[in-house]
DNA sequence: AGTTGTACCATTACCATGCATGGTACATAT
DNA sequence: ATATGTACCATGCATGGTAATGGTACAACT
């Protein structure tokens, strides 16, 4: 499995890393059970820092594309094929745009719009 | 009408300026059909720049509280107090909490739901 | 001892945004 | 002329969030 990063990419590193495992992954080039790098071992080969491929780990695995056993490393994961595949990314698009194409239709601001999701982002009250 | 407003108050000053009039609404101290100082006039009277206060107004008409009618200047809307009592903001609050909290269940990362949101924001293609 | 994933603490740099400012211009009226 | 609201151009400043960095520590296993 080949992995490279590019600095000067706007892509941030972490994501970088989930799209090219990903690639892998409907590729066949990576499959079910295959063992990965270890987070440090990665990052090492990278010039990153291990927690910046520790994230891209906790995301894949939270999408079930990766399996982390702890001591004994980390594997793709059974239905990493199927998995590639739902996209949680267009589901928040998706739940994100109806919300805000409502709001702009009752006249909200851009600006106000912006406002109050930071402030529930933060948990804070308005 | 007396409008004041407080430079070192961490409210935004274009927010001070609809608060108060909105409160003079709800007051009875204004009521519907009477003037309003112009755009310039206000400005000038509170040291500020007439963007800051042709925003507050524009929020205000838009939420059909004052009413412009070009050359011959503002007034208050002939709805005004009730329309005092409907809250935008807590309409978008709402909206906007409804989606979130829904993306949050679906195990959405708040990082990624920021990075969607601004995507959406700024019309990019995701 | 060495390695695994993971969880904290923290800081730096960058970028987007909001707020407020300034200038200019327009049509429409008195 | 003067005043009205409105629209565009632009800038400086402060704020807040992300990304990425670094260090340390833990339990569990080889």
């Amino acid at each position: 499995m080949q992995i490279s990063v590019d600095i000067d990419d706007p892509i941030p590193l972490f994501v970088q890393i989930i799209e090219q495992i990903k690639q892998a992954v409907v590729e066949h080039n990576l499959i079910p059970g295959q063992p990965l790098p270890s987070i440090r071992q990665l990052a090492n080969d990278l010039n990153l820092n291990s927690k910046t491929v520790a994230k891209a780990y906790k995301l894949l695995e939270r999408d079930a594309i990766i399996q982390s056993k702890g001591y004994r490393g980390t594997f793709i994961h059974p239905d990493a094929a199927s998995n590639c595949g739902t996209n949680l990314k267009g589901l928040i698009a998706e739940t994100l745009e109806q919300a805000i194409s409502q709001l702009r239709n009752e006249g909200a601001t851009d600006s106000e719009i912006r406002i109050e999701f930071a402030n529930i982002m933060n948990n804070r009250v308005s």
